[in-house]
DNA sequence: TCTTGACCTAAAGTTAGGTTTAGGTATTAC
DNA sequence: GTAATACCTAAACCTAACTTTAGGTCAAGA
């Protein structure tokens, strides 16, 4: 269903992501509870959060209306890592942009002669901006 | 000036990251081949490649022109990751700001009645959109 | 009956990407 | 002269998040 490995589903179990689980006779029931919280840890998981941290909030979840603002804060600095890292991706893409473009002249020419002569007023608009966004941060 | 420690230089240096890397008497020389070599790691690395791939392209590089077409196409390939990659995140996204929403209205009315018998239709537009989206490619 | 398959546990193993340690050389600062 | 630094290597260590293995229980089907 969620095309998670049996034996993942029970290293979370383990490490206490699903504090709620019942079991019929040794064998753990997954109900919609457990579906919402694999959700959860999806997303908690993509952005950037530890297993450990994800417990922590499953806790939080049974210990009820007291801890909302704790979630509640938790979700908003997530959010925040999640705009860092897309802005990071963008960067990213930036560079890969540039380095297509500059493959594809490459090719062309047969050899890097003429790029690597290249000031970045030379390259098309698109490109430049490319180049120049992707060779931010890092520079000196 | 890139705030890398020098045991991940030597580390990348180890794994084959500079081929062509120059040296003084034993002690590696970083010239603006280098740098930019860093910056290419930098950029690959956060696209989701390897060390170990990172080497491969970086081999293509003192191979000469031959190399192009693959170099060319690893930088579409990581292109094309980092777009499916920006989209998953955007889908994490909407599970935060839904999330947020929730536990806001949680805040408020003290407990989580309302909002566990609230259907989608019953929520305000944009809530709504970020709750179909993130509860898609998840679900059955 | 028996054997196949789904579940269980505890514990060991795996992988990537570093970091730390131990031991050594060479240059600079006082 | 000697002491603090910056560099070097090889090898051991580390962490997160799983995965695999070994050994066992139980129920259904041929």
């Amino acid at each position: 269903m969620f095309d998670i490995p049996v034996s993942t589903l029970r290293y979370y179990d383990k490490e206490g992501l699903f504090p709620g689980i019942h079991r019929d006779s040794g064998i753990r029931k997954f109900s919609e509870q457990e579906i919402d919280a694999l959700r959860v840890i999806d997303c908690l998981k993509k952005s950037g959060l530890e297993i450990k941290d994800i417990k922590r909030f499953m806790q939080w979840c049974v210990e009820g209306s007291s801890t909302y603002p704790a979630r509640l804060e938790l979700f908003r600095r997530q959010k925040q890592c999640v705009e860092e890292e897309m802005q990071r991706l963008q960067q990213v893409q930036a560079m890969l942009r540039f380095k297509c473009w500059y493959y594809e002249q490459a090719m062309q020419d047969g050899n890097e002669e003429r790029l690597r002569h290249m000031k970045p007023e030379e390259m098309p608009e698109d490109i430049r901006k490319a180049y120049v966004q992707s060779h931010l941060t890092l520079d000196e």
